[in-house]
DNA sequence: ACGTTGTACTACAACGTTGTAGAACCGCCC
DNA sequence: GGGCGGTTCTACAACGTTGTAGTACAACGT
């Protein structure tokens, strides 16, 4: 089927692991050998054999990415970006699904996969802090997210506390005073939850403005869907309660405070003005178009990649665990009155 | 760091091969034995290494996905269904995006890649049927979707002039006549294309209804997107077209054209019935929820990963090449007045 | 007693690559 | 002209697994 380093060898009048050098970029070549090796290379299109490789050096230029589910937006986006990542580094990422699902996570950390990949970025969701200890695995790992923090592994995260603060700024500078809030969070609260960061971040910058937090609009719901913002909001509603915003803690919840708000026969931003968290592509085409924070989706995704190569190629010595945050920034449309109309092209 | 076979033998008490035998369910070994060397896998925690295996047995586990883009949700979509499917015939999926684009496209078929994947579904999006001939790749290959039909290769696609014309038949069944069709062709009209292949079951549904095709009512934008359905919209609009329905060729299209009715105030489905095409999550969350036909993602996916994982097991003798059509279905929700509100629990 | 068949296991080579060690040659300096 | 450092190349072994070929023994029929 394919040549081999043989052939190629063969081809050019050389020794096979010449053919290794060259491929290898070995400095020690003469020009004229190199150029007889790449030519039979060319012209057996020879391709490096990849397990032979791997076997040979331990690596195998894959790595895996763990995410709840691809068919979450946010999640796709972030695979798209983490497969952009990786391709400059000449790394195919293999996608796997926990469902979000504890057992699955862990699953992923401990599977006979494990052998031919040579690292994994895990977005943990069914594990907690608890779980933090059996972070350390025997092979290179980047956590992305939130929800373990001073693991014994590299980690990449955003801005969940000022990011939160920054967006119920953004509704404050407009003028908004009453602003509801609307997140979800399963049952085991954590100090470390998306929820709890970004709840941080509002009590927060609603605090430094002097306006006291009314517990009635905090409200948590069970998912982070759209069925659970447009039921929050209905609840809201239904209770009587005033609010003239809603900072929702992801996109889908917008979104669903959107719908809901549109049944309810409130107008967006007039009546209400509304925030997300994720900017997801979804948010630029809703009506109206949602204003949202930015995580610094492709940054993550650039810097657990890097964080990754480098865990890869450590020698011997293993640096302590790093945490990084990527920037943020609030990106205003519609839905607070933002210049920015739904995108008109593709 | 991982056990080999080697450590499991020696703490077995048997030889190499034994131990490979019993992971591989040779017959021939005694159940005591069997015993003692799966206590010794346990015990070490051995783990097989997939490059070796892969080198001497030349399968590596691992095959690829090629979509034009990860954050198209019908592809996102399409991704999740194939890793599942995979993942019950233990393979893993290397996910790679081609943007669409048909240099990208042929490159993975000519890829460095290739050696560490048993093989490669493709789902091509830049190339067209004269490309035809290239799809003869020296390793298995099953193509998803219907930019080329008779290649050399296996194919699955869907019942695009039949399920096209059962989705304007649902329109005709709740009473309209009026039916436009919005889709998106690029530059190099073929007769395989999504376009040509729906627009056909648009046509011929309508003449078995002895409705007459009124040109103006057909649409074609440049690109498969929301901005594209909303565009087209406005212009039928504009241009003073009376329409009461609007079959969408896909469902991103489905939903700018939604969005374009609300923003000419016309009603949906009382002014205006809509129908999309592909079932993507979302159609189910928008206002009003999306009728659409559903093409049997699921089956798809499954039916090209059985197709692919065949043929890495074929023998010598090469199957001729097989096209398969995955069953379709009408999802009947608020736009076109059927009974599915939108979906409450995600 | 003999070969035959089936069972249970093992030794060895091979998959294609790269790291190690070293050979061969060059030019240079004292 | 002998030693030295730099350059260019090669032979060989090894990575961990599985296919092939083979050994050894038991059970069987004749």
């Amino acid at each position: 089927m394919g040549a081999t380093m043989q052939d190629v060898a063969l081809a050019a009048g050389v020794s096979i692991k010449t053919v290794s050098n060259v491929i290898n970029d070995y400095p020690y070549v003469r020009p004229a050998t190199r150029e007889r090796v790449l030519a039979a290379i060319d012209q057996l299109a020879y391709r490096p054999n990849l397990s032979a490789r791997g076997l040979r050096s331990g690596k195998t230029g894959i790595i895996g990415l763990a995410v709840p589910e691809l068919r979450e937006n946010y999640f796709a986006e972030l695979a798209d970006a983490v497969i952009r990542a990786a391709e400059k580094s000449g790394l195919g990422v293999v996608v796997e699904q926990t469902n979000g699902d504890r057992e699955s996570e862990l699953r992923v950390l401990s599977r006979a996969r494990t052998h031919y990949m040579d690292g994994i970025l895990l977005s943990p969701v069914g594990m907690g802090q608890a779980d933090a200890s059996l972070l350390d695995v025997p092979f290179p790992l980047v956590l992305l997210g939130e929800r373990i923090f001073g693991g014994p592994v590299d980690h990449v995260t955003m801005h969940n506390v000022s990011s939160a603060g920054a967006a119920v700024e953004h509704l404050l500078s407009i003028g908004r005073r009453r602003i509801a809030l609307v997140g979800a969070e399963g049952d085991d609260v954590s100090d470390a939850s998306s929820w709890s960061l970004r709840v941080r971040g509002y009590r927060r910058a609603l605090e430094q403005a002097g306006i006291p937090v009314d517990e009635h609009l905090v409200r948590r719901t069970e998912h982070w869907s759209r069925a659970g913002g447009a039921a929050a909001l209905h609840e809201l509603i239904d209770e009587g309660h005033d609010f003239d915003a809603v900072f929702a803690l992801n996109d889908a919840l917008a979104l669903g405070v959107l719908r809901g708000l549109q049944e309810a026969g409130r107008r967006v931003p007039d009546d209400v003005a509304v925030v997300g968290f994720d900017n997801v592509d979804e948010g630029q085409f809703a009506v109206p178009s949602l204003t949202t924070v930015d995580p610094g989706r492709e940054e993550i995704a650039r810097t657990a990649v890097a964080l990754l190569v480098e865990r890869i190629n450590e020698k011997g010595t293993k640096a302590p665990a790093r945490t990084m945050k990527a920037e943020f920034s609030i990106v205003s449309r519609e839905s607070t009155g933002g210049a920015d109309a739904p995108r008109v092209a593709q």
